[in-house]
RNA sequence: CGGGGCGUAGCGCAGUCCGGGUAGCGCACAGCGUUCGGGACGCUGGGGUCGUGGGUUCAAAUCCCACCGCCCCGACCA
């Protein structure tokens, strides 16, 4: 951008510091402020507005493909949480523990739920007793609690919000369906919602979820090059069942252990809205989950208040009525630039700028924050005009993010040329991969990326590649990232 | 958990070393007036346990000791 153009110039440009410049905006545009405990953060209005719609419109692809949602409780008894061996203790390090209730130590400690396949497993070997109990399909929206060293807004905080699903069915088949159609559906919700492309496939074993089976999972790269993970779908197979005893007598009368599957996506979403479209002005929110998704500046020459506020109203209940998201700045204690640029740093899609001028040529002026470009709008033409802006725009981030993700996606086939290309320009690294955690661990160690995703047998468009690593044959085409 | 940085008004900082002595600046905030097509200006005003605890001293933001917290960069994770 050039430095004229730079309107806003109370963050610090992105392509200076990003971490600063991340920081910057989640304060400046009032999406989220530091607790007074550590890697704790408040939401504020402005960042729950935008969960509240990423909630809004996940919530109803979960209830369109059948699932109801309930709440189970925030405490897991510890012997409840230990009886999956591998979940326990891949979970041991980052769970808070309550012993005491007011002055009384407990008998037994409780984990604040760090994710709650236990305590659901517990409950659903209680409901289901026959194949006609199946398929169960149930989705939580929650809180959840995991304490790690590093911390960073929305990224990964102490507690986060989320929404994790747990179904349970009779195959083995019918479970790897629901484990990849979850997949599907965050993919296409997050790609038409958040306008942020992602590349799905499996996890490697040593990225999987503790007592899976097989994790898979979305990614998507932010604008440093970096991975960020943003939903994962996990097939259980009959772990959990075998230990909580979910178990139902099936279509030929045998007792059957039953198969299950788990899914999220959590605020994290908010920190890759972020990563993935904002500017050195600010956030770009895609229309479709802006809370704000055009905003009136009228422009306060001479008698304004009597000339261009009156229109200024008119315009907002008619955009309103519409269902547009629309709101009227007639604050007077600030200029016109300034609510410009307050405006820009807060990612709102479209400005509509309406003055003295306008008024007399019955306009508005439209401006988009994703391109900066201005157009005059007859007053009568807005209704019409505005929803074609937003979809034009919710497309244009998805392309631009889309542009990003395919230059900095390199097809890689030598060690070198991967060690060179992640030094030079990150991103994505697509390459083969043995299958070995060795050669897996050992690229890690020396070059920090790790493999994001396997992509799935029906993606492969060749086969037998070599390890980029060991050079053993290899059918595994991997994306390796530097990821958060 | 390692390495670095920082705690002074809501935010950003100066003052700390080298000299201990009325706690300052910019932004923000409040009032009034003039302004307003890309972060306006003038005047007036309010706001401080100087991170916490201890010590030295007539006197500590400043010197000494201990502790706590936060941020950034690395090893582990939605």
């Amino acid at each position: 951008m050039k430095k004229e153009d730079r309107f806003v110039k109370q963050i610090t440009p992105k392509s200076v510091d990003f971490s600063k410049w991340y920081g910057e905006i989640i304060r400046k545009a009032e999406l989220a402020d530091y607790a007074p405990m550590k890697g704790m953060m408040i939401i504020r209005p402005y960042g729950y507005a935008i969960w509240e719609n990423l909630k809004a419109q996940l919530d109803k692809r979960i209830k369109d493909s059948g699932h109801s949602n309930a709440y189970f409780p925030l405490f897991i008894p510890e012997s409840l949480l230990a009886k999956e061996t591998e979940h326990l203790e891949g979970f041991s390090p980052e769970v808070a523990w309550v012993t005491h209730g007011g002055q009384e130590e407990l008998e037994e400690r409780l984990a604040v739920r760090p994710t709650s396949e236990a305590i659901i497993g517990s409950m659903y070997s209680k409901w289901i007793k026959s194949w006609r109990d199946l398929p169960l399909l149930i989705n939580q929206w929650a809180n959840i609690v995991r304490w790690e060293k590093v911390t960073r807004p929305f990224l990964r905080t102490t507690e986060f919000l989320w929404q994790e699903g747990h179904t349970v069915h009779e195959t083995s088949e019918e479970a790897q369906e629901e484990t990849l159609m979850i997949l599907a559906m965050y993919k296409e919700f997050v790609e038409s919602e958040l306008a942020i492309p992602v590349i799905s496939g499996i996890k490697s074993e040593r990225e999987k979820f503790a007592g899976a089976l097989a994790t898979y999972a979305i990614e998507a790269l932010m604008s440093d090059g970096k991975a960020l993970q943003m939903g994962t779908s996990h097939n259980l197979g009959q772990h959990f069942s075998k230990v909580f005893n979910i178990r139902y007598e099936d279509r030929n009368q045998n007792i059957q252990y039953a198969w299950q599957t788990s899914w999220g996506m959590s605020t994290r979403l908010i920190g890759a809205l972020i990563m993935a479209h904002g500017d050195d002005s600010g956030l770009r929110l895609p229309p479709r989950i802006a809370p704000i998704q055009a905003v009136i500046v009228p422009i306060s020459l001479g008698n304004w208040k009597d000339e261009v506020l009156p229109v200024a109203v008119k315009i907002q209940s008619e955009l309103h009525e519409m269902g547009l998201r629309v709101e009227l700045d007639q604050r007077e204690e600030f200029t016109p630039g300034w609510k410009f640029s307050e405006w820009e740093m807060r990612g709102v899609p479209i400005r509509i700028e309406i003055g003295p001028r306008d008024v007399k040529e019955n306009q508005a002026i439209c401006v988009r924050r994703d391109s900066g470009k201005k157009e005059p709008v007859p007053l009568d033409a807005l209704a019409v005009k505005l929803p074609e802006l937003l979809s034009d725009i919710q497309k244009s981030l998805y392309a631009k993010a889309l542009e990003f993700q395919m230059t900095n996606t390199h097809d890689i086939e030598s060690y070198e040329e991967f060690k060179a290309t992640l030094e030079e320009q990150r991103g994505f690294l697509r390459t083969f991969w043995c299958g070995k955690t060795a050669c897996e661990e050992r690229i890690k160690e020396e070059t920090m990326a790790t493999i994001r995703v396997i992509l799935l047998e029906e993606d492969k468009s060749i086969g037998g590649e070599r390890c980029i690593l060991c050079g053993e044959k290899s059918e595994h085409l991997a994306y390796f990232a530097r990821a958060y």
